[in-house]
RNA sequence: CGGGGCGUGGCUCAGCUUGGUAGAGCGCUGCGUUCGGGUCGCAGAGGUCGGAGGUUCGAAUCCUCUCGCCCCGACCA
């Protein structure tokens, strides 16, 4: 294990989310295939976690899951007009199999909406057939130009929910559900806040009639898309022939969804909480909650304080916690210190004849105040009770992480009126969360992106924006009017 | 895809300008010593220098091509 220097975020910000996805073994890019990673079991630990918790929303919301073929004739991509348009540029396309040319090549998928919206024309007759709720989870493969761990790789992991409705009404409530549950699940499990809001023209899905996300600040100040729910009207129905009868009788083409979040999670979990010492993990998302190191000098000792560790850790397992005894004895304390708060691991319990002696343990969290020494506090902590006191530690340490994340978004906000401030803001490659008036033409967001690198991240959801920002106004770059404030940044 | 940087033991890098078939630190193995915030000592294993071609008596060093990585840009749910 190499155990150089994580660089600073102050210093290179860029080279610090490497160094974090290096030193906390989360993922590597493979180098023998361009663009694209390897998720090694401490990041993909995490990616399960994230899985296990989106299915559970996904199946409480009536969603069963299927899988679909990973190889698209390329017919069905050329279908919608758009969405060639957009993924084209981006396919890779296997042309040969089993030793000759095929007839029709074949597009790994970067996304499925096509080969689904067939079959959903097979399965789909009668109104009594909708809605038809599908999620699947699979990789797909868009060639991008440049990657980056996570947060833009060749091949990625993720989860496209696919729906299809008999009016529009119930498509739109189920975009609007989705992306609530997405938010939920980044409040709640990732510790992560995030806007809500409507993509405009310009930023949407190739196919879709309104894409909606939401989005989150990272730690300099750039936005990173964390998931986005597309309503995809009758685009694809009519594309694909998607017809049910209706209640009258009629025939129709179904209204359409789709969803999806993915593994660029990981690249925002890393971004929201972690800092310089290395990777942060929220607990409900920790591969590991706990690690237990024993302190000794002698080897009295040493069979005493490794067996009171065991003992905790089997109390802490019995409440569902993972939990590591680092019992090594080629390295220190310290060292192990390092390690684990490398990985992020939340709590770290130290146990030493002191503490056996007193019946306690120490416990140390991975984000920590310091004493007036600057050295991390630590608590002490009674043997008796010690699993409620750890659950305590954990549900607290969550808490705090989310309050953290939140406080750094309203930091890193700000309502801006003047074209100067709106310049200053966005110079050097710095970027903030920017709500300002836009006249609402793709003429001036352009603009704006070509002046700036700001983007229109989504035109926010009212209560996750600050007061005044659904208030009319003029255009920040154009003077011309305004219906509301939307959200700018520079984004991943 | 344009501009820039880089590719040398597991990791991070030096050597390249001024060609003479490889070095350091960390890690790893063994023994000993240590162990409450990155122990120390001794002994040892491990690379042919991303790949291909060329120049040369001789190439990690020079030239060409190629693959990959990183940064900026363009592009992109």
């Amino acid at each position: 294990m190499a155990e150089q220097r994580i660089a600073t975020r102050a210093d290179d910000y860029a080279q610090w989310y490497q160094d974090i996805c290096h030193h906390a073994e989360l993922a590597e890019a493979a180098g023998v295939v361009r663009g694209c990673m390897v998720i090694r079991p401490h990041g993909f630990a995490i990616w399960e976690k994230m899985q296990a918790d989106l299915d559970r929303r996904f199946k409480a919301t009536g969603h069963k899951n299927a899988c679909f073929p990973l190889l698209i004739p390329m017919s069905f991509i050329n279908k919608e007009a758009e969405h060639v348009e957009g993924f084209a540029p981006e396919l890779a396309i296997v042309t040969r199999a089993g030793g000759k040319e095929l007839e029709e090549p074949y597009a790994i998928r970067p996304t499925s909406e096509t080969i689904i919206g067939h079959f959903f024309a097979k399965w789909i007759d009668s109104w009594r057939d909708l809605p038809l709720l599908i999620n699947q989870w699979a990789n797909v493969m868009r060639w991008e130009l440049r990657t980056r761990l996570f947060l833009r790789t060749g091949e990625f992991l993720w989860q496209e929910g696919h729906t299809a409705h008999a009016n529009p009404e119930e498509s739109k409530e189920e975009v609007v559900r989705m992306l609530q549950v997405y938010r939920d699940f980044c409040h709640e499990i990732m510790a992560m806040p995030v806007i809500r809001g409507i993509k405009t023209e310009s930023e949407r899905f190739a196919g879709a009639v309104e894409t909606r996300c939401i989005e989150a600040l990272m730690q300099d100040g750039k936005a990173l898309q964390a998931g986005t729910s597309h309503d995809l009207g009758q685009n694809f129905g009519k594309a694909f022939d998607v017809t049910f009868q209706n209640q009258d009788g009629e025939r129709d083409f179904v209204w359409q969804t789709s969803w999806g979040v993915s593994t660029r999670l990981v690249g925002a979990l890393v971004m929201s909480h972690s800092d310089d010492d290395g990777l942060v993990v929220p607990p409900r998302l920790a591969p590991i909650h706990v690690a237990i190191v024993p302190i000794f000098r002698k080897d009295e000792e040493r069979v005493a304080v490794v067996e009171a560790a065991h003992r905790v850790a089997a109390e802490l397992r019995d409440d569902g916690l993972t939990v590591e005894v680092d019992d090594r004895d080629d390295m220190r304390p310290g060292a192990k210190y390092f390690e684990w708060e490398r990985k992020g691991v939340p709590v770290r319990l130290e146990i030493g004849p002191r503490d056996l002696q007193e019946n306690a343990v120490m416990a140390k969290m991975r984000v920590a105040e310091l004493d007036e020494r600057g050295r991390a506090v630590k608590l002490k902590l009674p043997m008796e009770g010690i699993g409620i006191a750890v659950g305590e530690l954990l549900d607290t340490f969550q808490k705090e992480l989310f309050d953290r994340a939140q406080a750094r978004l309203d930091e890193s906000t700000v309502l801006i009126d003047s074209w100067d401030d709106f310049e200053s803001t966005f110079a050097d490659g710095k970027s903030r969360f920017v709500y300002a008036h836009w006249d609402g033409t793709a003429e001036t967001e352009a603009a704006i992106k070509a002046e700036t690198k700001a983007t229109i991240r989504c035109i926010p959801y009212a209560e996750d924006a600050p007061e005044g920002v659904g208030e009319p106004g003029t255009c920040i770059k154009s003077g011309k009017p305004s219906a509301q404030r939307v959200l700018f940044a520079r984004n991943y």
